[in-house]
DNA sequence: ATGTCTTTGTGAACGCGTGCACAAAGATGG
DNA sequence: CCATCTTTGTGCACGCGTTCACAAAGACAT
């Protein structure tokens, strides 16, 4: 801390705007990283910089937070990633639970970076017996027969679903049932839960949907652009006549 | 086709509000699930139940597409299946790149969703020459050395990245150099593209985030609510100092 | 101490997205 | 052909999020 803190411990955690809280761990990422180089302070300027985003909505956003930074100087490193990880529920550590360990569920059991931000992976759970007891990432499968005494075992209250789409409803309901609040998505599934319980999503099928769009849209305007109307790029066009939607374990939809 | 159709053909693809193109796959998912069930019209209220949004804005999403319902039936299925695809690009297909072939990028390679939507993995792609000539998912994977090769050989414009963080940025450059002009990146890093190109990210480290915090809120609420004012809820904390950001290749980052 | 210079914190304007509520359109039955 | 009933398409108002632009705060030099 290289100033003078004027700051005020800022107990008005309330009322952080949605917005700003999706971008709260942006900044915990930049920050982070700053303060592995041992950088002291960095300005609004900066930091909105290697966050990707306008300077004037850090700016706003931290002031959600409190007054955090010093005027003429710009915020201090490692008090700002305290107050984030604060802000974030990041100073206590959270169990974790993967149900649906296929190809996606291994992924996100192998991937290091739970462990390193509060979060733990408590126990991963399938529906073949054939996996129980198998060890991924170093963890052995559970079945799901058991799921209700691993999640109050362990006090779980974030579970992420990872199954086919058939099975997803059904693996929430247990969840919830069993006293999760929040859950993270990835299977292509639009679920159902009581008030009080979140529910966040990831969906690779939509994303790349999205982005086809876009992509179109670019090659419509550059071949209305040079000559006639019909859109010429990246054609390799079969129509791709699917069969039935394939229920998949992993990351994508329909 | 039940009734009659007074439709227009609607090439104002042009205006599309963002927020409308990242629902339309999501509608076709849905609409996707009628049709294999043979369900020849549906209306707004039950679409919008099924797609798990509001009727009035599914309404006037459709509205930006063109006139496609009919008063006092609903929308005709089949058409409505086929107007979105179109829209969103998915009659043409896409053939993708993904690079990184670690836990994510088998993932991802694996799964079969891929060719369901108009889009085909035409390669993989990774920088350990171990990794080259081994298949995944029935494609040897490739070395990154021809990276420029394959995607100009392929007519690639979509490239996803699962690659570490430290590599992102490098094989973002190639990808956009080589003439990919939209990228899915998984990697916990904010990529810097040229104007004309596409960015879209997914992170399951700031999901669980953002997760963490409304997990956080409630409980400090609940425990508000009936003694003091210090959480209770779901805590194990130990406060997780964990080591330096690890890099990882996967899907979360930090 | 005083002035200058940098950078924060925020008031205000704007634009996008959402949801209500209703008129118009069309189907259906008599 | 008319009346009734269902459901779409949309005008309108509201609220959230973004951005600009600037005054106030503080560091730093003299």
């Amino acid at each position: 801390m290289a100033t003078g803190r004027t700051h005020r411990p800022a107990t008005r955690s309330r009322g952080i705007p949605e917005a700003t809280v999706a971008r709260l761990p942006l900044y915990l990422r930049a920050l982070t990283a700053l303060s592995e180089r041992s950088v002291p302070t960095v300005s609004s300027e900066e930091l909105a910089a290697a966050a990707g985003v306008n300077s004037a909505k850090l700016r706003k956003d931290f002031s959600y937070l409190g007054s955090y930074g010093t005027r003429g100087v710009g915020y201090d490193v490692e008090y700002l990633v305290y107050q984030i990880s604060r802000e974030l529920g990041l100073t206590q550590d959270w169990p974790v639970v993967i149900v649906g360990i296929g190809n996606l569920g291994a992924a996100l059991a192998n991937y290091g970076g739970f462990a390193s931000r509060g979060f733990r992976v408590a126990a991963l759970i399938d529906a073949d017996p054939a996996m129980a007891g198998k060890p991924v990432a170093g963890i052995p499968v559970q079945h799901s027969d058991d799921l209700e005494k691993i999640i109050q075992g362990n006090g779980v209250s974030i579970g992420v679903i990872a199954t086919p789409a058939g099975a997803a409803q059904a693996v929430c309901d247990r969840l919830v049932a069993a006293g999760v609040t929040s859950i993270l998505n990835f299977a292509p599934t639009v679920l159902s839960v009581p008030d009080g319980v979140d529910v966040r999503k990831v969906d690779l099928s939509i994303e790349l949907q999205i982005l086809a769009f876009h992509e179109q849209r670019k090659a419509g305007e550059e071949a209305a652009a040079s000559d006639g109307g019909v859109p010429a790029a990246a054609t390799r066009g079969e129509s791709a006549d699917q069969g039935p939607d394939g229920d998949m374990p992993a990351v994508m939809p329909a």
